[in-house]
DNA sequence: CAAGTGTATCATGTGATTTAATACACTTAA
DNA sequence: TTAAGTGTATTAAATCACATGATACACTTG
Protein backbone atom coordinates (compact mmCIF):
# COMPACT_ATOMS: atom_id res chain seq x y z
CA UNK A 1 0.00 0.00 0.00
CA UNK A 2 1.73 3.15 1.43
CA UNK A 3 0.09 5.39 -1.63
CA UNK A 4 -0.06 8.30 0.59
CA UNK A 5 1.14 9.28 4.51
CA UNK A 6 -1.67 10.13 5.23
CA UNK A 7 -2.28 13.20 7.74
CA UNK A 8 -1.42 12.70 11.54
CA UNK A 9 -3.79 14.35 13.85
CA UNK A 10 -2.25 16.31 16.29
CA UNK A 11 -2.86 15.04 20.19
CA UNK A 12 -6.33 15.47 20.93
CA UNK A 13 -8.10 15.25 24.37
CA UNK A 14 -11.75 14.20 23.90
CA UNK A 15 -12.71 15.79 27.11
CA UNK A 16 -15.80 18.42 26.93
CA UNK A 17 -19.16 17.60 27.10
CA UNK A 18 -20.24 17.56 23.54
CA UNK A 19 -20.59 14.03 21.40
CA UNK A 20 -17.58 12.68 20.90
CA UNK A 21 -18.39 12.66 16.94
CA UNK A 22 -18.88 16.09 16.73
CA UNK A 23 -15.54 16.87 19.01
CA UNK A 24 -13.96 14.78 16.13
CA UNK A 25 -15.77 16.83 13.45
CA UNK A 26 -15.29 19.84 14.94
CA UNK A 27 -11.23 19.31 15.27
CA UNK A 28 -11.12 18.48 11.53
CA UNK A 29 -13.69 21.34 10.73
CA UNK A 30 -11.03 23.74 12.23
CA UNK A 31 -7.94 22.14 10.49
CA UNK A 32 -9.48 22.59 7.43
CA UNK A 33 -10.42 26.11 7.68
CA UNK A 34 -6.91 27.26 9.33
CA UNK A 35 -5.51 25.98 5.88
CA UNK A 36 -3.79 23.47 8.42
CA UNK A 37 -5.17 20.47 6.39
CA UNK A 38 -4.47 21.39 2.53
CA UNK A 39 -6.71 20.27 0.11
CA UNK A 40 -6.67 16.87 -0.67
CA UNK A 41 -4.84 15.76 1.91
CA UNK A 42 -5.57 11.92 2.76
CA UNK A 43 -6.83 11.39 6.34
CA UNK A 44 -6.31 8.58 8.75
CA UNK A 45 -8.39 5.33 7.97
CA UNK A 46 -11.55 5.38 10.29
CA UNK A 47 -9.57 2.37 12.25
CA UNK A 48 -6.96 4.33 12.44
CA UNK A 49 -7.92 7.09 13.84
CA UNK A 50 -10.35 5.19 16.13
CA UNK A 51 -7.52 3.48 17.63
CA UNK A 52 -5.48 6.32 17.89
CA UNK A 53 -8.41 8.13 19.90
CA UNK A 54 -9.51 5.02 21.62
CA UNK A 55 -12.59 5.43 19.85
CA UNK A 56 -14.96 2.89 17.62
CA UNK A 57 -15.06 3.11 14.52
CA UNK A 58 -18.20 3.59 14.52
CA UNK A 59 -17.96 6.88 16.01
CA UNK A 60 -15.35 7.82 13.34
CA UNK A 61 -17.67 7.57 10.48
CA UNK A 62 -20.29 9.29 11.96
CA UNK A 63 -17.90 12.41 12.05
CA UNK A 64 -16.20 11.69 8.46
CA UNK A 65 -20.03 11.26 7.45
CA UNK A 66 -20.97 15.07 8.70
CA UNK A 67 -17.90 16.61 6.86
CA UNK A 68 -18.65 14.66 3.77
CA UNK A 69 -22.02 16.18 4.15
CA UNK A 70 -21.01 19.56 4.49
CA UNK A 71 -18.70 18.91 1.77
CA UNK A 72 -15.55 19.43 3.28
CA UNK A 73 -14.52 15.69 2.63
CA UNK A 74 -14.90 13.34 -0.27
CA UNK A 75 -14.30 9.52 0.32
CA UNK A 76 -13.37 6.66 -2.37
CA UNK A 77 -13.78 3.76 -1.11
CA UNK A 78 -11.08 1.13 -0.81
CA UNK A 79 -8.92 4.22 -1.12
CA UNK A 80 -9.53 6.65 2.00
CA UNK A 81 -11.01 9.93 2.94
CA UNK A 82 -9.33 13.14 1.85
CA UNK A 83 -9.99 16.55 2.41
CA UNK A 84 -12.10 18.05 -0.66
CA UNK A 85 -10.45 19.34 -3.47
CA UNK A 86 -13.13 21.54 -4.30
CA UNK A 87 -11.51 24.97 -4.74
CA UNK A 88 -12.07 27.42 -2.01
CA UNK A 89 -12.93 24.62 0.85
CA UNK A 90 -11.03 26.29 3.09
CA UNK A 91 -12.66 29.73 2.61
CA UNK A 92 -16.15 28.03 2.99
CA UNK A 93 -15.28 26.45 6.34
CA UNK A 94 -13.57 29.24 7.81
CA UNK A 95 -16.87 31.79 6.31
CA UNK A 96 -19.08 29.27 8.05
CA UNK A 97 -17.73 28.87 11.13
CA UNK A 98 -16.82 32.85 11.04
CA UNK A 99 -20.71 33.45 10.52
CA UNK A 100 -21.40 30.93 13.29
CA UNK A 101 -19.47 32.64 15.68
CA UNK A 102 -20.82 35.92 14.69
CA UNK A 103 -24.53 35.33 14.55
CA UNK A 104 -23.93 33.83 17.85
CA UNK A 105 -22.76 36.95 19.35
CA UNK A 106 -25.11 38.86 17.67
CA UNK A 107 -28.19 37.10 19.24
CA UNK A 108 -26.92 37.09 23.03
CA UNK A 109 -26.45 40.89 22.40
CA UNK A 110 -30.28 41.10 20.84
CA UNK A 111 -31.26 39.00 23.78
CA UNK A 112 -29.30 41.35 26.18
CA UNK A 113 -30.85 44.72 24.44
CA UNK A 114 -27.02 45.52 23.33
CA UNK A 115 -25.01 46.01 20.62
CA UNK A 116 -22.40 43.32 19.47
CA UNK A 117 -19.63 46.06 19.91
CA UNK A 118 -20.37 47.07 23.26
CA UNK A 119 -21.44 43.35 24.38
CA UNK A 120 -18.13 42.16 23.31
CA UNK A 121 -16.17 44.67 25.06
CA UNK A 122 -17.77 44.32 28.13
CA UNK A 123 -16.78 40.37 27.82
CA UNK A 124 -13.29 41.52 27.20
CA UNK A 125 -13.13 43.51 30.68
CA UNK A 126 -14.06 41.22 32.33
CA UNK A 127 -11.59 38.56 31.08
CA UNK A 128 -10.45 36.27 33.82
CA UNK A 129 -12.49 37.63 36.57
CA UNK A 130 -15.77 37.03 38.24
CA UNK A 131 -14.76 33.14 38.96
CA UNK A 132 -17.72 33.39 41.82
CA UNK A 133 -17.54 36.75 42.49
CA UNK A 134 -21.31 36.94 44.79
CA UNK A 135 -20.18 35.56 47.94
CA UNK A 136 -23.74 34.38 48.90
CA UNK B 1 -52.79 34.60 49.01
CA UNK B 2 -52.43 37.42 46.38
CA UNK B 3 -49.29 38.72 47.93
CA UNK B 4 -47.93 40.19 44.70
CA UNK B 5 -48.72 39.42 41.55
CA UNK B 6 -46.01 37.36 40.31
CA UNK B 7 -43.79 38.30 36.86
CA UNK B 8 -45.81 36.62 34.11
CA UNK B 9 -42.97 35.13 31.34
CA UNK B 10 -43.03 35.69 27.90
CA UNK B 11 -44.67 33.23 25.08
CA UNK B 12 -41.71 30.78 25.40
CA UNK B 13 -40.85 28.31 22.88
CA UNK B 14 -38.60 25.32 24.15
CA UNK B 15 -37.10 23.72 21.28
CA UNK B 16 -33.16 23.50 20.76
CA UNK B 17 -31.74 20.23 21.37
CA UNK B 18 -30.83 21.53 24.79
CA UNK B 19 -31.90 20.32 28.12
CA UNK B 20 -35.17 22.16 29.33
CA UNK B 21 -33.92 23.14 32.53
CA UNK B 22 -30.93 24.47 31.26
CA UNK B 23 -33.35 26.03 28.43
CA UNK B 24 -35.20 27.69 31.36
CA UNK B 25 -32.54 28.52 33.52
CA UNK B 26 -30.94 30.52 30.16
CA UNK B 27 -34.24 32.52 29.85
CA UNK B 28 -34.58 33.75 32.73
CA UNK B 29 -30.47 34.50 33.28
CA UNK B 30 -31.41 36.69 29.96
CA UNK B 31 -34.07 38.33 31.81
CA UNK B 32 -32.52 39.10 34.61
CA UNK B 33 -29.21 40.34 32.64
CA UNK B 34 -31.22 42.63 30.48
CA UNK B 35 -33.08 44.31 33.69
CA UNK B 36 -36.39 43.30 31.96
CA UNK B 37 -36.90 41.56 35.57
CA UNK B 38 -35.90 43.68 38.31
CA UNK B 39 -34.59 42.77 41.48
CA UNK B 40 -36.51 41.39 44.05
CA UNK B 41 -39.25 40.52 41.73
CA UNK B 42 -41.47 37.15 42.34
CA UNK B 43 -41.23 34.26 40.23
CA UNK B 44 -43.62 32.39 38.94
CA UNK B 45 -44.21 29.17 41.48
CA UNK B 46 -42.64 25.90 40.99
CA UNK B 47 -45.77 24.43 40.07
CA UNK B 48 -47.41 27.46 37.62
CA UNK B 49 -44.15 27.77 35.44
CA UNK B 50 -43.94 24.01 35.42
CA UNK B 51 -48.10 23.87 34.01
CA UNK B 52 -47.33 27.07 31.44
CA UNK B 53 -44.49 24.91 30.09
CA UNK B 54 -46.34 21.86 30.17
CA UNK B 55 -43.24 20.29 32.44
CA UNK B 56 -42.46 18.51 35.27
CA UNK B 57 -42.86 21.01 38.29
CA UNK B 58 -39.05 18.86 38.53
CA UNK B 59 -37.60 20.32 35.89
CA UNK B 60 -38.46 24.08 36.73
CA UNK B 61 -36.96 23.10 40.27
CA UNK B 62 -33.76 22.27 38.89
CA UNK B 63 -33.52 25.51 36.60
CA UNK B 64 -34.12 27.55 39.92
CA UNK B 65 -31.95 25.65 41.59
CA UNK B 66 -29.31 26.04 38.93
CA UNK B 67 -29.66 29.73 39.32
CA UNK B 68 -29.75 30.07 43.30
CA UNK B 69 -26.66 28.41 42.97
CA UNK B 70 -25.28 31.61 40.48
CA UNK B 71 -26.70 34.06 43.00
CA UNK B 72 -29.07 35.69 40.82
CA UNK B 73 -32.45 33.79 42.79
CA UNK B 74 -33.12 33.48 46.45
CA UNK B 75 -35.60 31.46 47.52
CA UNK B 76 -38.05 31.60 50.66
CA UNK B 77 -39.89 28.10 51.96
CA UNK B 78 -43.34 28.70 51.58
CA UNK B 79 -42.97 32.23 49.97
CA UNK B 80 -41.37 32.49 46.69
CA UNK B 81 -38.68 32.75 44.17
CA UNK B 82 -37.66 36.34 43.71
CA UNK B 83 -34.89 37.29 41.76
CA UNK B 84 -31.84 38.02 44.08
CA UNK B 85 -32.12 41.56 45.66
CA UNK B 86 -28.08 41.93 46.22
CA UNK B 87 -26.93 45.03 44.41
CA UNK B 88 -25.31 44.16 41.12
CA UNK B 89 -27.36 41.25 40.31
CA UNK B 90 -28.41 42.82 36.63
CA UNK B 91 -24.63 43.68 36.42
CA UNK B 92 -23.00 40.43 37.02
CA UNK B 93 -25.34 38.51 35.32
CA UNK B 94 -24.98 40.36 32.09
CA UNK B 95 -21.17 40.50 32.37
CA UNK B 96 -21.46 36.69 33.34
CA UNK B 97 -22.61 36.19 30.10
CA UNK B 98 -20.76 39.13 28.25
CA UNK B 99 -17.56 37.11 28.67
CA UNK B 100 -18.57 33.72 27.84
CA UNK B 101 -19.64 35.02 24.67
CA UNK B 102 -16.32 36.74 24.31
CA UNK B 103 -14.36 34.22 25.51
CA UNK B 104 -16.41 31.84 22.69
CA UNK B 105 -15.35 33.73 19.91
CA UNK B 106 -11.81 34.65 21.30
CA UNK B 107 -11.29 30.61 21.03
CA UNK B 108 -12.78 29.95 17.78
CA UNK B 109 -10.60 32.52 16.68
CA UNK B 110 -7.76 31.24 18.03
CA UNK B 111 -8.52 27.94 16.63
CA UNK B 112 -8.32 29.60 13.37
CA UNK B 113 -5.38 31.58 13.81
CA UNK B 114 -7.06 34.59 13.43
CA UNK B 115 -7.80 38.09 15.41
CA UNK B 116 -11.27 38.42 17.02
CA UNK B 117 -11.73 41.34 14.93
CA UNK B 118 -11.11 40.19 11.79
CA UNK B 119 -13.02 36.48 12.40
CA UNK B 120 -15.98 39.20 13.23
CA UNK B 121 -15.78 40.96 10.43
CA UNK B 122 -15.59 37.97 8.37
CA UNK B 123 -18.82 36.59 10.16
CA UNK B 124 -20.60 39.98 9.28
CA UNK B 125 -20.01 39.87 5.90
CA UNK B 126 -21.58 36.17 5.43
CA UNK B 127 -25.12 36.92 6.69
CA UNK B 128 -27.61 35.37 5.06
CA UNK B 129 -25.20 34.01 2.85
CA UNK B 130 -23.86 30.74 2.08
CA UNK B 131 -26.79 28.66 3.17
CA UNK B 132 -25.78 25.23 1.04
CA UNK B 133 -23.26 27.18 -1.21
CA UNK B 134 -21.07 24.19 -2.04
CA UNK B 135 -23.59 22.64 -4.84
CA UNK B 136 -21.84 19.13 -4.59
C1' DC C 1 -5.52 -13.42 -3.36
C1' DA C 2 -4.50 -10.47 0.63
C1' DA C 3 -4.54 -6.34 2.94
C1' DG C 4 -6.41 -2.11 3.56
C1' DT C 5 -9.98 1.14 2.49
C1' DG C 6 -15.23 2.90 3.46
C1' DT C 7 -19.94 1.32 4.71
C1' DA C 8 -23.91 -1.06 6.88
C1' DT C 9 -26.33 -3.39 10.37
C1' DC C 10 -27.19 -5.37 14.36
C1' DA C 11 -27.67 -5.87 19.62
C1' DT C 12 -26.26 -3.90 23.74
C1' DG C 13 -24.92 -0.71 27.30
C1' DT C 14 -24.80 3.71 29.41
C1' DG C 15 -25.89 8.08 31.17
C1' DA C 16 -28.33 12.35 31.35
C1' DT C 17 -32.86 14.00 31.03
C1' DT C 18 -37.55 13.93 32.01
C1' DT C 19 -41.69 12.20 33.75
C1' DA C 20 -44.79 10.79 37.45
C1' DA C 21 -46.29 10.17 41.93
C1' DT C 22 -45.74 11.15 46.66
C1' DA C 23 -44.41 13.13 50.76
C1' DC C 24 -42.55 16.72 53.73
C1' DA C 25 -41.48 21.62 55.66
C1' DC C 26 -42.75 26.10 55.70
C1' DT C 27 -45.66 30.67 55.26
C1' DT C 28 -49.62 33.08 54.87
C1' DA C 29 -54.50 34.26 54.77
C1' DA C 30 -59.01 33.00 56.26
C1' DT D 1 -56.53 25.86 63.58
C1' DT D 2 -57.22 25.06 58.98
C1' DA D 3 -56.46 25.32 54.18
C1' DA D 4 -54.06 26.69 50.32
C1' DG D 5 -49.98 27.86 48.35
C1' DT D 6 -44.99 28.00 48.59
C1' DG D 7 -40.12 25.25 48.00
C1' DT D 8 -37.88 20.68 48.56
C1' DA D 9 -36.80 15.71 48.55
C1' DT D 10 -37.22 11.07 47.10
C1' DT D 11 -38.12 7.22 44.29
C1' DA D 12 -39.25 4.54 40.22
C1' DA D 13 -39.74 4.44 35.55
C1' DA D 14 -39.43 5.86 30.58
C1' DT D 15 -36.89 7.90 27.06
C1' DC D 16 -33.35 9.04 24.08
C1' DA D 17 -28.87 10.15 22.05
C1' DC D 18 -24.53 8.33 22.24
C1' DA D 19 -21.17 4.91 22.14
C1' DT D 20 -19.64 0.23 22.05
C1' DG D 21 -18.66 -4.33 19.99
C1' DA D 22 -19.09 -7.57 16.60
C1' DT D 23 -19.78 -8.81 12.17
C1' DA D 24 -20.37 -8.56 7.38
C1' DC D 25 -20.12 -6.44 2.81
C1' DA D 26 -18.13 -3.58 -1.29
C1' DC D 27 -14.34 -1.71 -3.21
C1' DT D 28 -9.16 -0.66 -4.56
C1' DT D 29 -4.59 -1.66 -4.78
C1' DG D 30 -0.22 -4.36 -4.75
Amino acid sequence: MTLDPPWRPPAWELDPSQPLYEQIAHRIRVEIAAARLPKGTRLPSVRDLAASLRVTPNTVMRAYAELEQDGLLETFRGQGTFVAREPGVEARARARIARQAFEHVRRVAADLGMRVEDLLRLGAEEEGGDEDARSH
